[in-house]
DNA sequence: TACAAGTTTGTAATAATTACATTATACTAT
DNA sequence: ATAGTATAATGTAATTATTACAAACTTGTA
């Protein structure tokens, strides 16, 4: 989603855009690398000196809340976060830490087993080499 | 993979077998409901009262790099080790909590941004809700 | 202008995990 | 059997991510 069309949908819910909301919604937009809570924090405090940590979890929660932005859980210890809330996979490189986004059609998974299930929310993720890296 | 065989996995790496671990082993064998560190170390002590947590992290570390333990990441705050080493995904439930195993054929994803990437972890995971829990 | 609701901050508390030094156990060669 | 070595287990302390909460600040509106 753009920035603009993310800022509408704020509006649209009654969510006030503050001047910090907007800076880490800007942030998020411009660094779509899928960032931990700290580097959103220390990247947006170069410019927002008073801004605090707490704010970014509010924030983040917030837009989580609303379904503008996604959570990623890949490593045990680093709580991502991905302003791309369309259907797609990660990738995570072991050698350069990067997360890819790729194209997945997860309709597509064959899960006969969840007859039964409401399905609300599909992720998937894998891990390896990215091609950079299997090249040097 | 059976208790037996998951013994004989061990030795055959010359990973010595000593009482904790295979408590642990046999404990995660036993529980196939995907337990966090906590639970595993408190369910444990009941009958070993001097393990120690520490040892829990190391025994599970050491299983997971052996391949024989696959860690589970579904929500931010608490990591999940699964025994079932074999293809199959994570459905948590919402309301109950639980995590359900379901078949799927990751092969059979369809992933054609990834050509060049080598790829050797797939995961995949569902949130929703159960059936138990839907029927109420 | 003043109130109410919502936002941000800062500090403290909690919880998961890791680092590390020490002790215990098991294995090997003499 | 015994000394020596490597591995395993423990306990404590440190680190890190996250949450709770109270206080201060903003903003819109009556």
């Amino acid at each position: 989603m753009k920035f603009e069309k993310l800022k509408k949908e704020l509006m649209n819910r009654n969510i006030n855009l503050s001047y910090h909301r907007m800076k880490i919604l800007e942030y998020l937009d411009k660094n779509r690398c899928h960032p931990t809570v700290d580097q959103i924090f220390t990247d947006i405090q170069k410019t927002i000196p008073t801004l605090s940590k707490t704010t970014v979890y509010n924030t983040l929660k917030k837009l989580v809340e609303e379904d503008l932005v996604r959570v990623i859980n890949i490593e045990d210890n680093e709580t991502r976060y991905d302003i791309n809330t369309e259907e797609h996979g990660h990738f995570k490189c072991e050698t350069c830490k990067t997360i890819f986004d790729f194209e997945i059609k997860l309709e597509s998974i064959p899960n006969d087993g969840l007859d039964n299930f409401k399905v609300f929310d599909r992720h998937v993720y894998f891990k390896g080499i990215c091609p950079g890296c299997l090249r040097v």
